[in-house]
DNA sequence: CAAAATTAATCAAACGATTGATTGATTATA
DNA sequence: TATAATCAATCAATCGTTTGATTAATTTTG
């Protein structure tokens, strides 16, 4: 039936996901996600013809649901630019925060140097939302709005930076947050409005005038 | 010679700085290091004992050269709040800018979650600075020097995520910045004042009243 | 509607390639 | 000459992938 082949692909996705954030690409062998989805191990072949093919079809499921998180903001015209990064941080700090496995695992390939097909492609994916940001604080300045001084490109370095900071070394960030970033529930309860508080006064800091 | 043999010794591990840096762990072969190396395959074996060792080796190599960094800094009495952490920024950012390669290995294995004999070594080291830092923001908020309500645990996010984000993902911040990244020149000349006086500019934004 | 034909899904087994590591012989050094 | 360094060759293990056979599902046909 489709539709318990789509269930089952799927599932094979989330399996793939997981083992792919914790170990890599390279550390996650083929027979490892095929023995923890409970599926023969030529059904990956056979679903996304490679080991490659799988990596990117994990991406290309959560992909669309991140192109167009900036697409109404950006456009609208009633919206100071404040109120425009202030709804940004918000529904980013919610998709990123509720989805930190697969933020690892995207941040950790984009490290990479190799396969630079894939990473090409989560690059001009990524640096989309990128040119969002800048959009919105370039109008900022020009509408006077926000000081005409600040360096817009390291402020959305700082932006990212902190997020992957927290998500990608919890080793790091859970001894110094007090809590563990791993929890979902204290991810979602605790950090997630902490996190986007901090954003917000930093942000509020340095570029509001 | 002794000479000779610690000299061809540390050009192995600067290779292997770079290619475990550039490919990750796995994805790093112990036949591309020594071939890029110029020694034969069997020379890591020798000289390190596995693959490993080899990896640990690197890490160790610079180790020492960043546990004393900030101990002078954070014990003097005559400098204000605000002056230690510039003086931080200041060195942080020129050590971490012209160790850019291993930087990105450091970060990129504290992500991983398996050989956590070697993580947790890296962490307690990486918690010393962390707690340094920690200490002069809270010094200087105790002494009515910085804003009494900022997040601190986080701000120290911000501080080591934004250098975090554009070394470790060069296919990002080359695009964004203008300029590339891995270019050593510019790495010195151009990321490294920037980057140092955004981080003052932010911070003093954020932290000072 | 039921039997036959066709397609899709699943599996165990094996493939060639590559991995990290080791060996034993050879060369250089002290 | 004895010790250290270097090498080509090879090891077993694991990798991602493919195969050919088998079963399940779907479509076609009489």
């Amino acid at each position: 039936m489709e539709k318990e082949k789509i269930d089952k692909k799927d599932h094979i996705l989330d399996v793939a996901e997981k083992v792919f954030s914790e170990l890599g690409f390279d550390g996650a062998s083929t027979r490892m996600i095929s023995g923890e989805a409970g599926v023969n191990m030529a059904m990956l072949n056979y679903y996304f013809g490679s080991k490659e093919g799988l990596f990117i079809a994990v991406f290309e499921r959560k992909i669309t649901s991140f192109q167009d998180i900036l697409q109404n903001i950006g456009n609208d015209e009633s919206m100071s630019s404040w109120d425009k990064m202030d709804a940004y941080i918000e529904i980013y700090g919610n998709k990123v925060v509720s989805n930190n496995c697969f933020q690892k695992l995207l941040y950790q390939e984009m490290g990479m140097n190799r396969r630079t097909d894939i990473s090409d492609k989560l690059r001009s994916i990524l640096m989309i939302n990128v040119g969002e940001v800048k959009k919105i604080l370039l109008e900022g300045i020009a509408k006077g709005e926000f000081k005409k001084d600040i360096d817009v490109e390291m402020a959305i370095a700082t932006i990212y930076g902190t997020k992957n900071f927290i998500i990608n070394t919890p080793l790091m960030s859970t001894p110094m947050l007090g809590y563990d970033i791993q929890d979902e529930k204290v991810m979602d309860e605790q950090l997630k409005p902490r996190i986007k508080a901090y954003m917000k006064n930093l942000l509020k800091a340095y570029i509001l005038n």
